[in-house]
DNA sequence: AAAGACACCTGTCCGC
DNA sequence: TGCGGACAGGTGTCTT
């Protein structure tokens, strides 16, 4: 499910009802997400929230007693409720604040995780050697282009890769090749810089627009309040349901590393 | 070092 | 109505 928008739009939401609240309970009710659930965790019963942050998609939540490292996987979603509302079926975490309130983790698919560190979360292994986030300076044509330079792998990949930048999932990753007209086959190492500096605008414009409309929601992503997000009525390419908005010819899907690539034949070259 | 395949898990949808 | 198969927003780890 979450890409950098979906979990950037999770982090806004949680910020202002999480900050400065101190945790009376924690209950796990399924341990078995991704990795256990470590039982560290439970020692942040009392602890009180002190911030907030994103790395990549990973939400970092800073208490004055140890840290929290949460990945929301496939199709994992948070939500605050009073606390005495029921959880729904995949209700797999529940933690309770004093004011009331409960933050509750959902996911169908347990591919998430809740990891547990007493250091700086950004120096934990899953973390430190990610690339750079796209939303930033850091994220630009040049590095783009060192990046590619000695690579055969299709431009689709790399920017699916971690360690070439962050955040970009298999939506945002088709519809900003789309925005920029290159196919998503074309072996990075082949793409010319002005290209390049194409993708790298098209990448930063949506991922900042589908921020701006709470994410994009397929099917199980909600925001933190229940909401949608309503980027998917944006989308130009992923999902294959219409014609190619600039050309009306059909979508085509193909498959690159096992996932569901679309593009148009004859806009993406 | 880099590229590709596989694993983890549940739900939904489509064709027969 | 039921069943099997394909597919779904991610990514660490293993194999080539």
């Amino acid at each position: 499910m979450p890409e950098l928008p979906e979990v950037e739009t999770t982090l806004r939401g949680l910020q202002p009802h999480l900050i400065n609240r101190t945790i009376t309970s924690i209950q796990i009710k399924q341990p078995k997400l991704r990795w256990p659930v470590p039982a560290e965790i439970l020692t942040l019963q009392q602890a009180t929230i002190n911030s907030l942050s994103r790395r990549a998609k990973y939400i970092l939540m800073y208490t004055d007693q140890g840290n929290m490292i949460w990945h929301l996987g496939m199709s994992g979603s948070m939500r605050l409720l009073a606390d005495q509302q029921p959880g729904s079926k995949h209700e797999h975490i529940k933690i309770t604040l004093h004011d009331g309130f409960s933050l509750r983790y959902i996911d169908p698919r347990r591919f998430g995780a809740l990891l547990y560190t007493d250091s700086d979360p950004l120096c934990h292994k899953l973390i430190c050697d990610l690339g750079p986030e796209p939303l930033t300076e850091e994220f630009n044509t040049e590095y783009l282009q060192q990046k590619c330079a000695t690579r055969s792998s299709p431009i689709k990949t790399l920017i699916m890769d971690s360690h070439t930048v962050v955040g970009i999932g298999n939506i945002y990753a088709c519809e900003s090749l789309f925005l920029s007209g290159i196919n998503p086959r074309t072996k990075a190492c082949k793409i010319s810089f002005h290209r390049l500096e194409k993708l790298v605008n098209s990448i930063k414009s949506v991922l900042q627009q589908a921020i701006q409309l709470g994410g994009t929601t397929l099917q199980d992503f909600t925001q933190t309040d229940g909401q949608p997000g309503y980027f998917a009525q944006k989308l130009n390419v992923y999902g294959n349901k219409t014609a190619c908005p600039n050309c009306g010819k059909p979508v085509s899907r193909i498959i690159q590393a096992q996932r569901s690539t679309f593009y148009c034949t004859s806009c993406q070259k």
